[in-house]
DNA sequence: GTGATGAGACAGACCTGTCTCATCACAATG
DNA sequence: CATTGTGATGAGACAGGTCTGTCTCATCAC
């Protein structure tokens, strides 16, 4: 845990994109270790020494993208000035995922789905990320709105943005970002 | 298949609500067949004689919901007025499903997750349900509004409805469907 | 030498789906 | 009423595969 830490990082960084991939387009249950090792071509063993289980494994994936979600929209709403341009960023930021080829609907969601006991830690985790997501909106909104109504607006945000991203992966995603987004500005600017 | 039709009807429809109970507890993967005919207390063979595959029982259980769905929703409709008092019942049948104990989210949002293929039979069940409920929206909407205005509303009214699925799975469900309420007076009432 | 890794056997359980055979309910017929 | 045929069902073995997780041993880098 001293000189090598930096080798065994990596492999389980690779790890961790590897299963995120998979878990991504074939679900959790349904994607085995052995396809995950194999995919990553890496041992089993070196896959049990950097994760306890195959549940800590997922885990691990969920805090990486939460993790990875939380600098982009960083990044996404510092360069913007206004509450409302920053909601609009993020929206569009959606729709762009929305078009991506590799866009399998929301990873989280998914993992609630399939997780769905609330003491399970990957339920846990998928809570976590929605909470933040809400408080993000929840905090734009509080620059131009008494707190109330800004936690009102930022819960319906997050259901819009929500709704819209399982509705994107029934294939209307262009569809869903433009209704999402126009009901989103009435929610916003309305009072 | 003429005398005793109704014997297995009898056991094809126990079957189906049977395995419905442990979709929604478990999902779909983590649901084994094994599992399914012991709740039941049914010998393999008179699943396998009745559905063509688990995958066949899947889309039977999810097109049951979803005609049980449509019956309680007509129902609900027909006695109320005014669009707006329509749209508030179906949110109002959703804000009682939530504080069920036995409410697990949607199961047709859980299917989705894990059957991610657009050409599996499972995910194209998923979508007629989700457009048919677009749909009702959108033809209660109708009777006030213009046919393009009411589409975008109807969609916004779906997204919401769908978030406020998932976020009260995540154990707000009072909440959600408050906000999500209050959202959708705005976008019903709005202009 | 030391620690991470690759390769793969292994256990024990579970998965879907097929098969056989005994049993039972019930209808038609004598 | 008694008998016989028929189809659904129960019970469970079975095949072939996959699952998670553990173990051993050789290899390799440093």
């Amino acid at each position: 845990m001293n000189t090598s830490t930096d080798a065994g990082s990596n492999k389980r960084q690779h790890i961790v994109d590897t299963a995120y991939a998979l878990f991504k387009r074939a679900g959790f249950h349904a994607t085995g270790i052995d396809r995950i090792i194999a995919e990553a071509d890496v041992a089993k063993m070196t896959m049990y020494r950097n994760f306890p289980s195959k549940d800590g494994l997922i885990v691990e994936v969920l805090n990486h993208r939460a993790r990875r979600f939380d600098r982009q929209l960083d990044r996404l709403t510092q360069g913007t000035a206004t509450p409302e341009r920053k909601i609009r960023a993020i929206f569009d930021w959606y729709g762009r995922w929305f078009q991506r080829p590799d866009f399998h609907g929301c990873l989280f969601a998914h993992a609630l789905a399939e997780f769905g006991d609330p003491a399970h830690p990957v339920f846990v985790a998928v809570t976590a990320q929605k909470q933040n997501l809400q408080r993000r909106f929840q905090d734009i909104l509080a620059a131009v709105m008494p707190k109330n109504r800004a936690e009102r607006s930022a819960a319906a945000l997050l259901m819009l943005i929500e709704g819209a991203t399982l509705v994107a992966q029934m294939g209307q995603g262009d569809r869903a970002i433009r209704h999402a987004w126009a009901a989103a500005q009435q929610i916003v600017e309305s009072r």
